[in-house]
DNA sequence: CGCCATAGGGTACGCGCCGTACCGTAAAAA
DNA sequence: TTTTTACGGTACGGCGCGTACCCTATGGCG
C-alpha cells in the first residue's frame, strides 16, 4: 500500500483537520480524531504540531479564504454596513464558530492569538481606515475622525455583540444601529 | 467521624471550587479535584451541580462581591473614567481571569452565559444609563445620547481591549483614549 | 542499482478526567 | 426507635492526552 510522506501527508492532515472542525467545531478537534480521520496515527501528527491549538489554527488558516477587497460605494455609510454584513455573514458560519472556538482557546495562548489575528477580517485597522480615509476625501467625514481606533469601533461593536448575546448570528437591525447609532454619530461627533 | 451534610457540605463544595478556581483557574476546575479539595467525592458534587460549568459559575457567584454604587463626581468624563478603572482593575485581577474562562466556556451554553451576565460589571445597560442621565440632567450630554447602546460604548470597547490584546491588564493609557477619543466624541455627535 | 537514513504506520503505555453505578453507613426525620 | 435520606468510598468503562517503542516503506545517495 502507498505510504505517504512529507507534504502529501501533511495536506491530508490538515484537510482532515479541517474536516473535523467543520464537522464537530474546536470541542472535536483531538489529535487523535483528526489522525484517524486522515487515516494515519498521532504519531505523524505531533511530528509537526506540538497541540491541538497550533494545529487548529492551521487547519483554520487552511478553511479561511482572504477577501481583502474594500467597498467602495461612494458612501461612507454604506460602505461601513457592507463591511459589518460581511464579517456578520462570515461569523455566522460555522467558520464562525470555530473562529470563536480558536478566540476563545487563545486567551491564554499568546502566540496563538496572534496567528489568528492575521486571518481574521479585522486583522488590522487598516481595512477600515481606509473606508475612513475615503470618506474624508469625500467631505464626508472631518480629518479628525481618522483614527484607528475610531476607524474599528463599528466591528467593535459587532464582536461584541457576538459576545454578549448568545446566539449565533446578529440581525442585520443591530448592524444598522451600530452604524446609525454610534458610528455616524461618533464621525460627526469628532469635528 | 462528623459527616456533613445539606447546606453545610454545599458550603465546602463550593468554597473547594472557589479555591480551586483562584488558584489554577477554571482549566483546573475538575470535579475530582474539587471533590478532593472538599474532603468528599464526586458523588456528592455531581447531585448539586449537573457539570463543570455549573459548578463554575455558582464558585465565580460566590468570589464576585457585587460593587453596586454609582459614581458621582459632577462630570461626565470622570464617572466613566472611575466605571472603566474599576473594571479594568476587576479584570485584571485574577477573579478577571476566571471570569474570561468562564465566558469563553459559555459560548457554547446559553443559560450558563445568562448566569454569568447577571453578576458582571456590564449586566445592564442601566448603570451606565444613569451616569448619563445625570449627564444629561447637568446639561452635559444631550438628551438623544440617551440610548443602551450608546451608554454601554465604553465598556464594550475595554471589552474588546482584552479580547484582542493578549494581555493580562489593559494601560489607563487606553481607557483614557477610550473615553477622550470615542466615548466623549460619541455623545457629543448626537446632539 | 542497491544501500540506508528518514519518516510513516502500528501499537501500547500511564495519566487524568469524565460521568455513572453500587454499597455500606452516618445523620436527620418520623 | 425506626425509617429514610444523603454522604463516603470505591470501582467502572470511556476518552483524549502525550510519549515511547518497534517495524517497514520510501526516496535520496553513493
Amino acid at each position: 500500500m502507498r505510504r505517504r510522506r512529507g507534504a502529501a501527508l501533511e495536506d491530508a492532515i490538515l484537510q482532515a483537520a479541517a474536516d473535523e472542525l467543520t464537522a464537530s467545531g474546536y470541542a472535536g478537534l483531538t489529535m487523535e480524531a483528526v489522525a484517524r480521520r486522515a487515516g494515519t496515527n498521532k504519531n505523524a501528527v505531533y511530528r509537526r504540531w506540538p497541540g491541538r491549538a497550533a494545529l487548529g489554527v492551521a487547519a483554520y488558516r487552511r478553511l479561511t479564504v482572504a477577501a481583502t477587497d474594500i467597498p467602495d460605494t461612494g458612501s461612507l455609510r454604506d460602505d461601513v454596513l457592507e463591511l459589518l454584513r460581511r464579517v456578520n455573514r462570515q461569523w455566522s458560519s460555522p467558520l464562525g464558530a470555530v473562529q470563536r472556538d480558536l478566540f476563545a482557546a487563545a486567551a491564554h495562548d499568546p502566540d496563538l492569538l496572534a496567528l489568528i489575528r492575521e486571518g481574521s477580517a479585522d486583522a488590522g485597522s487598516t481595512l477600515w481606515l481606509t473606508v475612513l480615509e475615503r470618506a474624508v476625501a469625500r467631505g464626508e467625514a472631518p480629518a479628525a475622525a481618522l483614527h484607528p481606533r475610531v476607524a474599528t469601533t463599528a466591528i467593535v461593536l459587532l464582536r461584541n455583540e457576538y459576545v454578549t448575546r448568545g446566539e449565533p448570528t446578529a440581525p442585520d437591525e443591530a448592524l444598522v444601529e451600530i452604524v446609525d447609532e454610534i458610528y455616524l454619530p461618533l464621525i460627526r461627533g469628532r469635528g
